[in-house]
RNA sequence: GCGAUCGUGGUGAAGUGGUUAACACAGCGGGUUGUGGUCCCGUCAUGCGUGGGUUCGAACCCCAUCGGUCGCCCCA
C-alpha cells in the first residue's frame, strides 16, 4: 500500500508556508486598514446552503463534495459568500451591527474539478463581503482593496474588467430583449445555450462555444437597457475608479457565473504567463437577493473572492524575491557525548533570551557540524568540547569575520546580547 | 466530464526486453587524534507509482488503477 494525497490537494511545506504566512499577513494588514473584521465560518455546511433552489445558475449543484452523516446532507464549502450570508442572517447581524458590515475571510474551499495550473480541488480564497448598503463607493472600495493589495505585493500585469448588469428592472428589460434576440436562432446554439435562453440568457453572451456566432456579436448591449438609476450608479463606480487612478476596461461580456449578481460586476485578471489559462485573480460583484434566500431581510451587498494559489503563482514569476530566508543566530556544536546536556542547556538558555538557536542532534563530526552552521546560515558557531569544558567555557566564532572568543558559560548570554544587540 | 503527456534513490536524471539500475548533487564516513564551506577517496535504490498479465527473462511490452503536469469544459 502506498499513500498519496488525494488528487488536487497539496501539502504546503515549510518553505512554501512562509509565503502563505507573508501573504496572509499582508491581507490582515490591509483589511484592518479598511475596517474589515474577520469571519470564520464552518468548512462544511448543510448542503442546502450551497445548493440553492430556484437558482438558475449553471454551476451551483455541480462539483461539490457532499456527504451524508446521520441522514443529514453536508457539503464542503465550494465558496464562502453563501456561508457568510447564511451567518449574517443566522446571527441577525443586520440588527446588531453598525452598517455596512464589512467582513473578510481566508480559508480553504473545495470543488471537485480536474486540476490544472491555478486550479486545485482544495484551494484557498481570501474574500470580502460588505453587507447592508448600496453605495457605489463600496463597490469601488472592494476593487481598490484587492487591487492595492496585489500592487503592494509587487504584481504588475493586472487588468480590471468591469461591467454592470443593472438593477432588477433593467435586468428584466434586458433579459427580455436578449430572449427576443436569440429565440429565432437558438437552434444554432449549443445545448447549454438552449437551456440558458430561458434560465439566464445573459450567460449566452459569454458562452465559449458560440462566441463567434453572429447573433452573439451583435446582441443587444446592456448599456442600452439600463434605467436612469442603474446608469447613474454605474457612472459613479467608474468615476470612483478614475478618482483613485485605477485603470479599468469595460467588458460587456462579463456576466459572472451566478445569477444573484446585479449592478456592478468585476474581475481582475493577470496578463502574465504565470497563470496559464486560469488568469482571474479575483472577481466579484454586487448582489442583493441572497440574504432573503436564507430568511433575512433584503440586504444590498458587494464582495469578491480572490484565489490565493493564483496570487502566489503570479508572485513567483513577477516578484520572486519577496520572501527572503533568514538564517539563525547561533548554532551550538557539541564535540563530546558527555557534554550533550551542557550543550542542550546552552541552546535552551539562548532561546529563553530570545535568540534563534539550533544544536546538533547526531553527535556528528566537527566537520559535519560546521556544514550545518553553513546550511542554517548561522551568524555564530558556539563550540563546546572537552578542552573548553575544562575552563567552564565555550568558543564562540563569528562566521562573517572568522573571529573567535573564549567565553565563560555564565557569560554566553551576555556575550551574544552584546554581539547581536537587543533582547 | 473530455483530451494530451509523464511517474526510476533525499534531489536532478540515464537506461526502452537479458546477468551487479549509469552519472551528478545532497547525505554519511575518512584524508594525522577538534575549526567547516574547495579538493580527493569510500559509502548510499533487493528496486524503477500501484496491481495484474505476456515472456525462459521486464524499469523497459500489454491491461487496469492511482497520481503529477498542461489544455478543453466550467469557474459559485
Amino acid at each position: 500500500m502506498n499513500y498519496q494525497k488525494p488528487r488536487g490537494t497539496q501539502d504546503i511545506l515549510p518553505s512554501e508556508s512562509k509565503k502563505w504566512q507573508y501573504l496572509e499577513n499582508e491581507i490582515r494588514k490591509i483589511t484592518n486598514l479598511y475596517g474589515f473584521g474577520e469571519i470564520r465560518t464552518p468548512i462544511f455546511e448543510h448542503t442546502e446552503v450551497f445548493k440553492r433552489e430556484n437558482d438558475s445558475s449553471d454551476v451551483v449543484n455541480k462539483e461539490m463534495y457532499t456527504f451524508t452523516m446521520n441522514k443529514t446532507s453536508l457539503t464542503l464549502r465550494p465558496e464562502q459568500t453563501a456561508s457568510v450570508v447564511r451567518s449574517y442572517v443566522e446571527n441577525k447581524l443586520y440588527g446588531v451591527s453598525e452598517l455596512p458590515l464589512k467582513l473578510f475571510y481566508i480559508g480553504p474551499q473545495f470543488r471537485h474539478e480536474r486540476p490544472q495550473k491555478g486550479r486545485l480541488r482544495q484551494f484557498h480564497q481570501f474574500g470580502t463581503e460588505i453587507l447592508g448598503a448600496r453605495n457605489p463607493f463600496l463597490d469601488v472600495e472592494c476593487i481598490a482593496l484587492g487591487y492595492t493589495l496585489l500592487q503592494k505585493l509587487g504584481l504588475k500585469s493586472l487588468k480590471v474588467l468591469l461591467n454592470t448588469l443593472g438593477d432588477k428592472e433593467s435586468r428584466e428589460t434586458y433579459r427580455d430583449a436578449l430572449q427576443k434576440h436569440f429565440s429565432p436562432v437558438i437552434h444554432e446554439y449549443c445545448e447549454d445555450c438552449k437551456r440558458r435562453l430561458d434560465q439566464n440568457p445573459l450567460r449566452i453572451l459569454d458562452c465559449k462555444v458560440d462566441k463567434e456566432h453572429l447573433y452573439t456579436k451583435n446582441a443587444p448591449q446592456i448599456e442600452d437597457y439600463l434605467n436612469e438609476e442603474s446608469k447613474n450608479y454605474f457612472e459613479q463606480v467608474k468615476q470612483g475608479l478614475e478618482t483613485l487612478n485605477i485603470p479599468y476596461e469595460i467588458d460587456s461580456r462579463l456576466v459572472r457565473g451566478l445569477d444573484y449578481y446585479c449592478d456592478t460586476v468585476f474581475e481582475v485578471v493577470s496578463t502574465s504567463e504565470a497563470l496559464g489559462s486560469q488568469s482571474t485573480i479575483f472577481g466579484g460583484g454586487r448582489y442583493e437577493k441572497l440574504t432573503e434566500y436564507y430568511g433575512g431581510p433584503e440586504t444590498p451587498a458587494v464582495g469578491f473572492g480572490m484565489g490565493l494559489e493564483r496570487v502566489l503563482l503570479a508572485l513567483e514569476l513577477e516578484n520572486p524575491s519577496l520572501i527572503t530566508e533568514e538564517g539563525i543566530e547561533a548554532y551550538v556544536m557539541c564535540l563530546s557525548k558527555d557534554l550533550q546536556h551542557k550543550a542542550f542547556k546552552i541552546v535552551q538558555d539562548l532561546r529563553a533570551a530570545g535568540f534563534r538557536v539550533q544544536g546538533d542532534y547526531f553527535s556528528r563530526s566537527l566537520k559535519a557540524q560546521f556544514k550545518s552552521v553553513d546550511k542554517t546560515s548561522a551568524k555564530f558557531a558556539i563550540i563546546l568540547g572537552n578542552k573548553e569544558d575544562e575552563n567552564q567555557s565555550v568558543n564562540i566564532k563569528e562566521i562573517a569575520t572568522q573571529n573567535q572568543d573564549s567565553v565563560k558559560y555564565s557569560e554566553i548570554n551576555n556575550y551574544m546580547k552584546l554581539k547581536l544587540g537587543g533582547n
